[in-house]
Formats: C-alpha cells, sequence, structure tokens
RNA sequence: GCGCCCGUAGCUCAGCUGGAUAGAGCGGCAGCCUCCGGAGCUGUAGGUCGGGAGUUCGAAUCUCUCCGGGCGCGCCA
C-alpha cells in the first residue's frame, strides 16, 4: 500500500519535471517528514534543482506543488520549511483499502531463485552461529515468497571433510568402536551430542603426537575415495547428524528442499566437467614452478590488475540493460585473462584449486556446484527421498543412485548464499571463476548473503565453564570453536528458552493443560530466539549472553507476540472474530466514514499506527533489496509499540459511539493482520494466549 | 604487509541509497491495576555520533588521514 502511493507520487513528479523543465532526475529521493502532522512524505528534490534551474529552492518547491495537478490517493502536497515538498494522503482513502486488504499486484520478476543456508558440517551438533545462519536463511526464503518469487532452498553437505573424517577417527581410533556398535551409537537420540563431545577430544588427540595427523590423512583419502568399510561409516555418521540438524531446524520451522552433497560432487564427476571448461576458458592455468608446482591455479578474487575503471563502473549503475555491457567487458575480460597468464598472476595471488597431487579444493567444488546452480554444467545431481517434514513436506537430498521421478532442482535465475563474512574471499573467487568463464549474466545474479559471527561475552563463556585468560577476559567477545567443544548448542538453547518460558506460563496460566501451557512456551521461545538472531543487522557481530537472549522484554519477540494477544483478546471478549469482523466492515465503512475518525490530534495519532501497518510489504520489499531481514523485525517491533500505545490510550469495547467502536475495532484489525504477517515471515507465530 | 568489517547514551544496538530538533531496548530514578491492560504503559536523567581535515546549500551517513577493535589472506574446509 505504501510501496504503490510512494511509486505513484514519483511517477508524477518525474512526468511534471519533463513536462515542465525538461529534466530527468535518476533518483528521486522520498522520506517521511519528522512528523506525520506534515504529511506522510517528503521530498528534498528542491535543494538538488536549486543550482540546475538557478532558482532558489523554496521557489522551485512552490512551481512544483502548484503545477502538478491532483494525484490519486493523495490530499495535497504542499511546501515546507526551506524548500521541502511534503504530501498528505487521502487518511480515508488509505484506511479503506487497507482495510479490504487491496493489494495491487506487482510485477513481479519471473525466473526461480535458489537459497543456500545452513550447510553446517555434519560431525557434531548445530550451535548458536549455525542457527544464525539458518534463520536469517529461512526469513529470507520467506521474504522471497511473499513477495511472489519461487524459491529453493538448499543446505549444501560437505560430508566427505576433515571434520566429519576427524569424528571418524574418534570413533576407530580413540574409541575403536566397529561400524556396528558406531551404527547403534547412531541411533541414539542425541548422537549430534556425542559427535560434539568427541570431535573435541580428537582435535586434542591430534596434538599429542605427530603420528596421529598421519591417521587423519589416511582418513580422509578413504573417505574421499569411497566403497570401502571407512567411507561407509562416513556415510552412517554424517546421515545420522543430518538428520538430527533437519530435527533441530525443524523446531524453528526451518525447512529445506534439497541437500547436495560433496561426495556426489565427487562421485557423479560433477567436477571433471567443471575443470574441463574452467581450463578451456583459462580461468585456470597450470603452475610449473614455486611454491604452487604443479597445481592448477587461479587469481584470488580482488588481486591484481583493477579489471573494472570508474568510467565503466559508472555505465553499470546508470544503465537498465546492463547485460550486452557485461557481456562486452566479459570479452575484454577474458581477452585481458589470457595477457595475465603470459604476465603471470604472483604466486601470492594464486588460489590453488587443483592440488599437485590431483585432488580438487573445496573452492573447485565449489565453482562447479555454483555452475550447477546455474545450469551451466550440463550435467545432473541423482535424486533421492531423504526427510519427511511433519506437514509432509518432502526434503531431498543427492544420491549415486537416484529415482526415477523427481522435483527439477538447479537452474536458476538467481542465487543467494547465506555465508558468513570469513568466508567473502572464497565466495569471490567462485564469482570471479563464473565471470572468467563468460557467465556474466551468473556472476551478476550471484549475491554472497553474508552476515557476522554469534560468539559469546567472556561472561557467557565463564558461565559456561570456560576457562579464560587475563587477555580473554578483557575482549568484546569470544569466538565458538567446534573444536574445542566450546560453544552453545542450539538444541540447549531452544531447550532452556523453553523451560523459562514455561515457568512463566504456569504461573499465569494455571488452569490451562500442561499441553497448552507447553505449546504457549513453544512459541514464545521460538519467536525470542528467532527475534533476537534478526534484531541485529548482518554486519554487527552478535556477542551472546543469556541474559539478552532469555529476555522476554522489550525489544523482544514476545513483546510482539503478546501485541497481537491483547488485540485478538479484544475481539474474543468482544464476542467476534477477527477475520469475518474485517471483511463485513470493509464492505460497510467507507472512506468518508473512516476520514472523520482520523481528524484532529487524536485522530492523528491513531492514523499513525494505520500508516505504519500499511508499511508491510514496502519493508519486506527492502529487506530483500538490501538482503538486510533486521527492518522488517524493526518494522514488527515498531508497530506492537504503536498498537500497545493505541491499547493503552483507547477503551474499545467500552466505547458508546457505535460507529467509532467499528473504527477502533477496524483499527485493531488492520494492525492485527499486518502484525501477523510481518511476524510471520520472519518465521514467528503467535500463541493463543501468553 | 594486503583486503573486508566495525567504532553512535552507562550497556546492547537502530538511524533506509546525505536532508528538518540524533532514536529504541535494557539498566537507573519517579509513577500507572474501575476497564479489552502489567511479557504492558507514562514521565525523567543520559550523546564532543572515536579524533582531525575535506566535499556539499546540508554529513552520524560520502572522501582522505590518524587512533582503537574484529575477521580474512593454507596444496584446510
Amino acid at each position: 500500500m505504501y510501496h504503490t502511493l510512494e511509486r505513484r507520487l514519483i511517477q508524477q513528479v518525474r512526468d511534471f519535471l519533463r513536462r515542465t523543465y525538461d529534466l530527468d532526475l535518476p533518483r528521486i529521493v522520498v522520506e517521511q517528514p519528522p512528523k506525520v502532522e506534515l504529511g506522510e512524505y517528503a521530498m528534498p528534490l528542491a535543494f538538488e534543482l536549486a543550482k540546475k534551474l538557478r532558482k532558489a529552492p523554496r521557489k522551485i518547491a512552490e512551481e512544483i506543488v502548484a503545477g502538478i495537478g491532483p494525484i490519486a490517493g493523495f490530499e495535497k502536497l504542499e511546501v515546507a520549511g526551506a524548500g521541502y515538498i511534503n504530501a498528505r494522503l487521502q487518511r480515508g482513502e488509505v484506511a479503506a483499502a487497507l482495510l479490504a486488504d487491496e493489494n495491487p499486484k506487482l510485477d513481479v520478476p519471473s525466473g526461480k531463485i535458489l537459497v543456500e543456508h545452513s550447510s553446517i558440517n555434519p560431525n557434531k551438533a548445530a550451535h548458536i552461529g549455525h542457527l544464525r545462519n539458518a534463520i536469517l536463511g529461512d526469513t529470507f526464503v520467506r521474504s522471497l515468497r511473499f513477495a511472489g518469487r519461487e524459491v529453493d532452498v538448499q543446505n549444501y553437505i560437505d560430508n566427505t571433510g576433515v571434520q566429519v573424517a576427524d569424528v571418524v577417527v574418534g570413533f576407530l581410533y580413540i574409541e575403536k568402536k566397529t561400524r556396528a556398535e558406531v551404527e547403534a551409537l547412531a541411533a541414539q537420540p542425541k548422537f549430534d551430542y556425542y559427535c560434539w563431545d568427541l570431535y573435541a577430544r580428537v582435535s586434542q588427540w591430534y596434538e599429542q603426537d605427530k603420528q596421529n595427523a598421519q591417521t587423519r590423512l589416511q582418513t580422509l583419502h578413504e573417505i574421499e575415495a569411497g566403497g570401502n568399510e571407512t567411507a561407509a561409516i562416513a556415510e552412517l555418521i554424517s546421515v545420522a547428524v543430518l538428520r538430527r540438524h533437519l530435527e533441530t531446524m525443524d523446531r524453528l520451522d526451518i525447512e529445506y528442499d534439497f541437500l547436495p552433497r560433496e561426495s556426489e560432487i565427487l562421485h557423479l564427476h560433477v567436477w571433471d566437467a567443471a575443470f574441463a571448461k574452467l581450463k578451456d576458458a583459462g580461468v585456470l592455468f597450470y603452475e610449473t614452478e614455486g611454491k604452487n608446482k604443479g597445481c592448477w591455479v587461479m587469481q584470488r578474487a580482488g588481486t591484481g590488475k583493477k579489471p573494472e575503471t570508474a568510467e565503466s563502473a559508472a555505465d553499470h549503475a546508470g544503465d537498465a540493460d546492463t547485460t550486452k555491457d557485461a557481456q562486452a567487458q566479459n570479452n575484454d575480460d577474458v581477452n585481458g585473462h589470457s595477457e595475465v597468464e603470459t604476465e603471470r598472476v604472483s604466486e601470492e595471488d594464486q588460489k590453488v584449486i587443483v592440488r599437485s597431487n590431483g585432488t580438487v579444493g573445496y573452492v573447485g567444488k565449489d565453482i562447479a556446484y555454483h555452475m550447477w546452480k546455474f545450469g551451466l554444467l550440463g550435467r545432473d545431481f541423482n535424486y533421492r527421498k531423504f526427510y519427511l517434514y511433519p506437514n509432509q513436506h518432502q526434503c531431498w537430498i543427492s544420491a549415486i543412485a537416484g529415482e526415477k521421478e523427481h522435483p527439477h532442482f538447479g537452474d536458476v535465475a538467481e542465487i543467494y548464499n547465506v555465508i558468513d563474512a570469513r568466508q567473502s574471499e572464497a565466495q569471490n573467487t567462485v564469482i570471479e571463476a563464473l565471470r572468467g568463464l563468460g557467465h556474466n549474466e551468473a556472476a551478476e545474479h550471484y549475491t554472497h548473503f553474508s552476515y557476522e559471527m554469534v560468539a559469546l561475552t567472556p561472561r557467557c563463556a565463564a558461565e559456561l565453564g570456560y576457562q579464560l585468560s587475563e587477555e580473554d577476559k578483557a575482549r568484546p567477545y569470544i569466538e565458538v570453536s567446534g573444536r574445542k567443544g566450546f560453544g552453545v548448542k542450539a538444541d540447549d538453547l531452544l531447550d532452556r528458552l523453553i523451560a523459562s518460558a514455561k515457568n512463566e506460563v504456569d504461573q499465569r496460566h494455571p488452569q490451562l493443560q500442561e499441553n497448552e501451557r507447553r505449546d504457549i512456551a513453544t512459541r514464545i521461545a521460538i519467536g525470542a530466539l528467532r527475534y533476537f538472531m534478526l534484531k541485529y543487522t548482518k554486519p554487527s557481530v552478535i556477542a551472546f549472553d543469556f541474559k539478552d537472549a532469555l529476555s522476554f522484554e522489550g525489544d523482544t519477540g514476545p513483546y510482539a507476540q503478546y501485541a497481537v494477544v491483547r488485540a485478538t483478546n479484544i475481539f474474543r471478549k468482544g464476542g467476534f472474530d477477527p477475520e469475518t469482523f474485517t471483511r463485513q466492515s470493509a464492505k460497510h465503512l467507507s472512506a468518508e466514514n473512516f476520514a472523520r475518525h482520523f481528524e484532529g490530534a487524536e485522530g492523528t495519532e491513531i492514523w499513525e499506527l494505520w500508516l505504519a501497518a500499511a508499511k508491510t510489504a514496502y519493508v519486506v520489499e527492502q529487506c530483500i533489496a538490501t538482503t538486510e531481514p533486521a527492518y522488517l523485525a524493526k518494522h514488527a517491533f515498531q508497530l506492537a509499540q504503536l498498537f500497545n500505545y493505541f491499547y493503552h490510550r483507547h477503551p474499545i469495547l467500552n466505547e458508546a459511539d457505535p460507529e467509532r467502536k467499528q473504527f477502533l475495532l477496524a483499527t485493531v484489525a488492520v494492525v492485527r493482520r499486518e502484525l501477523m504477517r510481518s511476524l510471520a515471515v520472519l518465521g514467528i507465530t503467535v500463541p493463543a494466549v501468553m
């Protein structure tokens, strides 16, 4: 609603400028005035135009306001301050449309989007760092779907790497377990916890004796080769831990569509296909001397000559039709590359893709995987059903021998990879490889959804019983380390949140059944956790502390949930169903009915609440454009805050004037609906009572 | 050494692609249950936006520089 009106306003202003001054502004900035009394939109464009038109800003603003004519949905434009143009909405009309839930269909870009998130090593329990990743990713997926986009969710499983090998080493060489014994353990409920502890012990074991590193290497090779006892045990472990990860994430309503595994990248020769193309395009070159002698290497992203001049960068930003430019530029790049090859890339700027022993490293496999994602490889995985969610949603996994019937994965238009900021260089290298292959459009639609890690406050670390050095105690935060077994496990945190919420619910609602109380507590716990992980913007390191995470008051998920519960209570005690009420009153209340109630200081106060409610879709769009879900968390909180203020000031069920009562109820209904929608995109549901 | 990120109230963080008196939560202090009302509400104190220079009609926001902190730079993943 808010977005549509803004676009209409911009269009009108743009037309006017073209008509009157023969001017075309690339961007017309629209913001909100400091107070609603001044209008709903503010445009400072007169300041910008002052120089071009050689007139005072105020004069220009007056000309625009006088000449622009009527705009649908708007009451009027007016000049404010030194030259702001403020626009006022027809409050009644906007409110009537919002109550009726009229959402003009925006043109949704076609093409499937692939979001990769979680990607947890399947060798130990998931921890709070993984939770941030999964919650960010899942919320982004929900945002895209809310905006009408088709999305596939993938969770990449590195089941043949050193991390899995380490746990295998633990079982075979420290605990000296047989395959059958490992199998029995893997069937136990908290197998991921068992592995968590074992993994930490293996790290210590490596330190004890240099010889042990040899065992590790050998184990890794056996797993990569496949078709042997060690590989079978690795498979058994990684699948069991993976299942646990899916269960943990399902507790938070996080689901996946497809789990591509590294073992299939290896065994289905996905890499071989990519390798041939990379060599042909000259992206990879063979090093004949120095420390990387005998390796296939690639120029590391962000090193060497600057490929883009300031001029071409400006072209990119300004031109809507970038594809052709990009394509042309890419050809230059290819030529540039072959020159570089002869010039030779310095050792420091080389990234080894294929080792001198012929094995391919992580980045190489990732390049192949991403070529597959964009449908550029000419090969596909085989697929097998893996996990059926309680809601009957089917999650698929890659396999050597697959099932005949399966959905089509890959071959998408855009991708988003939710991976923490530490991997930005590796991600950029993959993007550069795509560009080097001539797939510039793919590279343009490749987004590294980068975020910062979750660390622990020194106090939290001490609380968990870890010995801290004096140096550590002085740090703002301490990094989680799976290798040391140092961190907060996802299930533990969730259990603790549920227990804490349950304690409150038990006290507040002793009359309810145990299972009802448990359901309420679970929703509150998930609301608290998801909101906690989303309220910080991505570049901010979260210094985790139980005190903050377990808080249910103030800027938290439960605060927003509680606002919805209050809204629901009004309808319940008034004897209406909120949805039915909304439908009926949308028919009866006209724009004129509404307008009356938005007059005066008190009316403006209520209007502010409607305006905030109108912004949900707009904020979701903003989250997508900036890959920043935190804006939506902020929106939900602000909406809840405004509602609580309104709730406190207006006795609704006791309102004597029936028409006004209906208006107030409509206000509650709309805010409730928009708040629930916002929370749903955040992955938060609302309990019946709190 | 090179690259990326951060520095805003006592603490934790917002501040949308530069725009009108810099906001919120927590904590502190003082208050609010006749009602759909306490996981809530109101009020109050608290800020050289790390320092300096520059661009601009206008800078927390852009550029440079310095200070302080974090992360990355492997024939690991």
